[in-house]
DNA sequence: ACCTGAACACCGTTCAAGT
DNA sequence: ACCTGAACACCGTTCAAGT
């Protein structure tokens, strides 16, 4: 009782299989043959569900951004810097969850539902503080890009913790560790310099509304 | 004569060849194999030269990198805020060249001469303006992201004209597309987003040094 | 030291065929 | 409509062998 004509798993099955195929294996693992193996499925039955294996890989994007809680975005009892903060906090943590999230969003336009939403939310949040329509799209374009930049950082940064033989900087000679003194000085300063760049983003914002 | 124990090319070469195979087909075109065969070599002789894919396109990176000029950086004649603006600008620039870009910037972490180059450049310019050290690294990490993330929006928008139908977005069952009326109405504002994000942040670290 | 040729264990995608 | 099996044109990487 191999093949049935009844359709066996949904599409939101698949995008949990290949969650899970990240999040145990990596980017690397999850692949059109690896997600349908691991759901029982022949590769090419996958196509009936996407068309594409970019389909799948923005339907993840897709599922991503529909676990931040939009509704936290609105709420009017607390400050607006309070609700980016939240907002743009979860979106980094979602996006630094798997190393592959970065590849995942940049594989098409953030055209879905979820990520209209967060826009939308965006928008209205600085229109209601008292932003123009237009400056407040720019404003959301703003904190998406970084954002997202520092999500890049991230993961840039872990690729190299991951492996260190063959993954090696190329070496260019290499004098000594002090030809960059200031970038030396400061890798211990780190901290939370996300939360930090985002309230000079926007206080950016409010010195020009003043 | 084929076979030769003298080294025929240079890493650079290869490099070299990488991006040319970039730029005429793209980012799924520089392999190892179809930057050997572009040089006329066997795909095992690459490991000669590098010990791996990633290797290969961290160097690719630093390459990228090399073209920005940093000497325009700590040219004292000109308004600290315009020359953020231009190194900003070129490396937005790079990154967008090319639609791989972001791919290859998250191959590593970004500790390559000429990478940590452009993040001295930076801290300089802002302890130059009176900002405490701790201050300027900080900063520095946020124009980074910032710019990283806006390529990295400029590269999801692309990735989606190329190719339109097994790349769509998830339908969601979409009512109708007034459902975001915000982010529609924001849709043809876009204008030179970049620069005005990029002049908020830096408002937001001049205010917060008054 | 530099390179080749064969091989291993994979990819995404298409197509004809089964139920 | 949903699925399988075979096939096409690829991958990155390793290894033994040649000069």
């Amino acid at each position: 009782m191999r093949p049935g004509p009844r359709r066996s798993i949904s599409q939101a099955d698949i995008v949990d299989a290949a969650f899970e195929l990240l999040e145990q294996k990596g980017m690397p693992a999850v692949s059109v043959r690896g997600v349908a193996a691991s759901l029982g499925l022949t590769p090419t039955a996958m196509y009936t569900y996407f068309p594409s294996k970019n389909a799948l890989l923005r339907a993840m994007v897709e599922q991503l951004l529909s676990t931040i809680d939009l509704a936290a975005a609105s709420d009017a009892d607390i400050a607006w810097r309070d609700r980016v903060h939240v907002l743009a906090g979860a979106l980094l943590a979602r996006l630094g969850e798997h190393s592959g999230s970065l590849v995942l969003v940049t594989s098409g336009p953030l055209d879905g539902t979820h990520a209209l939403g967060l826009n939308e939310a965006l928008i209205a949040g600085f229109t209601g503080e008292g932003m123009p329509h237009a400056e407040a799209a720019r404003a959301a374009v703003a904190v998406r890009a970084y954002v997202l930049g520092a999500a890049a950082l991230d993961a840039a940064e872990r690729a190299g913790r991951e492996t260190s033989a063959d993954n090696a900087a190329p070496e260019a000679l290499w004098s000594d560790a002090a030809a960059f003194p200031l970038t030396e000085a400061s890798t211990d300063a780190a901290g939370d310099g996300f939360a930090w760049g985002l309230d000079r983003l926007l206080d950016g914002f409010e010195r020009r509304a003043a």
